[in-house]
DNA sequence: CGGTGTTTTGAAATGAGTCAACATACGTGG
DNA sequence: CCACGTATGTTGACTCATTTCAAAACACCG
């Protein structure tokens, strides 16, 4: 059974911005639908135009490219609260491929009806547009990570930072979160090779500071962590909208 | 004395999508007056809120990120009809810093009347999320050339990534074209040390793909360049709004 | 039980960083 | 007009983090 947007159990969440009751009936009306599927199903595929725009109810994917190697770049991790497929609504097509790595449940919406958010919802077309800012945010986050960061302090960030957006979310059990990623994901996010990301993940479990085993990742020494990754404790978490 | 958007030299460039008359109207009481920066002005500092939105008319600048290392990262080269602080517009403050390489001319808005064009111009709402969308797409772009590419190859596809975008602005005279920056700026922007940067450059230069000397860049062999750069000739040019 | 995908390990090769000096250009003030 | 200071570009030698190659161990599934 469908879940309502009134009774959408993400807007609870301190993270996303409230919205009025005027805006969650519209919010409603703009859904079209809901949608579930395995786990390796491609979403959004690099150079398509998806008729459909999604927001992530439940689950963990990717977002990549791949290039003209071969290789792949993965841009981030998507989890629930998250809007894919706006590239394609305002541009030609999408630029980078989304793929659930877990099942995922996810709102569908029209894309046709995107401009009738724009005219009668202004509200909510700053909110996309804020959206936007956000992920560019965090690409640009990512950026300085890769330019100019060692392996170690790229996974001990990206841990960080993955420990923060799961802990915002309610996913953190204690000192324990689901990563159920393979090496190779990191590696290629980190832009990092797979050996050099293994190697540098057993130095991290023999120094007792995180074990990422199974799909799931525990930390034993926060602290530790955050001082590798170059991260003091005080983190401003970043509020967002909710589409 | 200010030029007007009727006027405005950069609408008539094919790279950007048109305008009606009505929609210009509206951009030129959008806009509050014409600004000139002198080279190294700062004009959007990382965790400020600016109360202006610009619009580059000339010049070129930078936007940067500073570490808490002191690095810095170059996220892109700001060019004319580039919008400059939607970040600071939509979301509470800017997340890196924006800096006037050489003067610039700007076009600047009020961030107040920001909020009036989502209202009353939806279309205009619409292209803002545009242009969020692909500054998003460069900036994924940058980031897999950062993870999986080599000195030479990030070198060469910056060259070409920067020709192509001066072509589409007709700053590209003949086989050269203006590049105002230091080598360090190169260097910070494509996560290479400036040693390296420099030896490469030498490499390049002596292999007679291209020179970059006293602010200048001169394409000797482009498609040398292009195949270094893992790039064919067939590159479908990106358009896009013009604010 | 064999097959496929993932993780782990070791050894060798190298691209890129660091250090440290020198060269060049440019502007300012004497 | 020269001397000096600062910013940028150039170069060589050395080091090391990371990549690449190759193989083995492990896990899961039909």
């Amino acid at each position: 059974m469908a879940t309502s947007c009134r009774n959408c159990p993400l807007r609870k969440l301190s993270l996303f911005a409230p919205m009025s009751d005027h805006e969650v009936d519209f919010m409603q009306g703009f859904k079209t639908g809901e949608l579930q599927v395995d786990p390796g199903t491609t979403l959004m595929l690099e150079g398509s135009n998806s008729p459909q725009l999604y927001t992530v109810l439940d689950g963990m994917g990717l977002r990549y490219k791949t290039m003209a190697s071969g290789d792949r770049q993965v841009l981030n991790i998507v989890l629930p609260g998250d809007f894919v497929g706006l590239q394609a609504g305002v541009m030609k097509e999408m630029q980078h491929s989304v793929e659930a790595t877990t099942a995922m449940t996810l709102c569908v919406f029209d894309r046709k009806s995107l401009w009738a958010l724009f005219r009668d919802q202004p509200e909510r077309a700053f909110d996309l547009t804020w959206i936007a800012a956000v992920e560019e945010h965090f690409l640009g986050e990512v950026l300085a990570l890769i330019g100019h960061m060692s392996g170690i302090e790229r996974i001990a960030r990206a841990f960080v930072r993955l420990h923060d957006r799961c802990m915002a979310l309610g996913l953190v059990e204690g000192s324990e979160m689901p990563l159920p990623y393979r090496q190779q994901d990191l590696a290629d996010a980190l832009g990092l090779s797979l050996v050099h990301t293994n190697k540098t993940l057993k130095h991290l479990r023999e120094m007792g500071v995180v074990s990422w085993r199974n799909g799931r990742l525990r930390f034993f020494d926060y602290d530790k962590l955050c001082e590798i990754a170059d991260l003091d404790g005080a983190r401003a978490p970043v509020t967002r909208p909710l589409i």
